[in-house]
DNA sequence: GAAAAGCTGTATCAGAAATTTCAAGATCTG
DNA sequence: CAGATCTTGAAATTTCTGATACAGCTTTTC
């Protein structure tokens, strides 16, 4: 298990005193179902979690306070108190030297399958990023921000799943949004209706996939505007599309990375949940009353 | 305590939140000599001394208890304990977003809103794997990989698409893998199948749902074991979950951002098709062979 | 399948910490 | 310089927190 080598040997670092947040993840196996609980809590907040008062933390953790007084002492420490000194100890060294900056806390050779596979999507990220147009971003922005046009989302085998992630946000922050599945026998009927006024928003990667560029055609060819998100090799609906944002997919892994297109699909949902926040904020308020109402 | 801080509610473009320091430093002169040097040690030691207790605090200061006391109430705090919640949450903002600070606003639309958005996304996918105890991940790496096992997918209303792309992918990879809807009427009948043979993996982030939380809670009762997917905050399902991987999701916007989620969910797609991949292999071949027949 | 071991939460307690009281001292004012 | 006002700390008080004992429950082991 384990995958020794890979690359991510960027530790720049110095050995910096073993933090107690690097000795817990050590430690995590040998911890109790609660104590693991604990630990989560403190890591996902660290140290900040730790230094508000027992019966606070044990809520937020979900357990209960003498649990979390046994794993505090099952770290070392004597009680409570002493345990919050620590961390305020931790804190003000790292706060007060200037180096310890880079991050919360990159110690520890941590998972190194995952560490080295986060450093690759980074990377798609900033990639992706750097290449994208912003005129292209902004005009998609606008073009899903326009109330009159009605919006489908499609996707392929992988993709879909993010089409769907963004339908189902889009359908709150507007109406007039839909999601097309995938197989042609599904949307054969329904695409006749679509027509100037329509956006098709089609996410397509590598292994493009022929249904989904038909789609598309068809779409076009009745005068839909199509926006497509794919990845640097540009799927065959580049061609009919209005507009592309091309996200780098590249890992570490048998598999292409959608890290890239998630991140645009959410930038886009944030900024035209901005750009359409007069009629957006009811309807999020509508939904969450709905929420509450069924519990 | 539902002061500021607490939950997620980060604001998004703050004109910087003035200081407590920057304050103290304003209202110095007003200050009466006992207070003058409660003011000049917090200042010189900002914001630790402020941490301990009131007694070290006046110890230190070479004042008495309550002319602490009388400092912090007329600073505008109800209290002791209030003051040093506000000083922890002074000292949360400034660490944890180093980045937030850079950029100068995102007010205007398009290019620098999605740079700014991928900045704090890329934050937090460092702060998220910096956070998974690699113990936990490589368990969940051997649980997915166990192929005498079945492994169902569910998630919520938008992280539902986050399990249907992990479950499309796992469905290549290895046998015995399925997606279950989030709504009860579709599991009911299915969820009595499922025992100590079963691995959920659920995604659940803020405002968690309750149909899922139930579908797990069954399953577990049931003897299945329940790996969870969740924000920091954890969902309920972790009481009730063999393993939890929190993921950071507070982005600059009305959303969450999955991003963390789906790094997560890659990765451990990655490393289980390595782990297995004597006998993926094969079957990804053998979907590639089809692909390649229809068309 | 029964016994043992281990974990966890409830109820409770002891003690520490924050807060208030009050009177002594310092400072200001006329 | 006397009275008034403000400031301050010792001590009393109250609140709350951390700690413990114990019993129920789960998991493990034989």
């Amino acid at each position: 298990m384990n995958q020794s080598g890979m690359r991510g040997d960027r530790r720049i670092s110095p050995p910096d005193p073993p933090s107690l947040a690097e000795r817990i993840r050590l430690e995590m196996d040998a911890f109790t179902p609660s104590e693991k609980r604990a630990a989560h809590l403190l890591l996902s907040h660290y140290p900040f979690a730790g230094l508000d008062t027992v019966a606070e933390f044990a809520s937020r953790a979900g357990i209960s306070a003498p649990s979390v007084l046994r794993f505090v002492t099952r770290l070392g420490f004597s009680g409570f108190p002493d345990f919050q000194k620590h961390l305020r100890g931790e804190l003000e060294a790292q706060l007060l030297s200037p180096l310890a900056k880079s991050g919360p806390s990159d110690k520890g050779q941590g998972a190194p399958a995952l560490a080295s596979f986060a450093e690759a999507v980074i990377g798609n990220l900033q990639a992706t990023v750097a290449n994208i147009a912003p005129a292209e971003f902004g005009a998609v922005v606008e073009l899903l921000s326009d109330p009159r046009r009605q919006i489908h989302f499609t996707g392929g085998r992988f993709t879909g799943a993010l089409a769907r992630y963004a339908e189902s946000h889009f359908r709150i922050v507007r109406s007039h949004v839909n999601f097309i599945e995938g197989q042609p026998a599904l949307w054969r009927d329904r695409v006749i209706e679509i027509g100037r006024r329509d956006v098709i928003v089609a996410f397509d990667i590598r292994r493009y996939q022929e249904d989904v560029t038909a789609l598309c055609e068809t779409a076009a060819r009745q005068g839909a505007t199509v926006v497509l998100l794919t990845d640097p090799w540009l799927s065959p609906i580049a061609r009919v599309a209005r507009h592309v944002l091309p996200a780098h997919i590249v890992a570490p892994s048998n598999w292409d990375s959608s890290a890239g297109l998630l991140l645009l699909t959410e930038a886009l949902i944030a900024a035209v949940t901005k750009r359409l926040w007069d009629t957006a904020k009811p309807r999020m308020e509508a939904v969450e009353r709905l929420r509450n109402e069924r519990s």
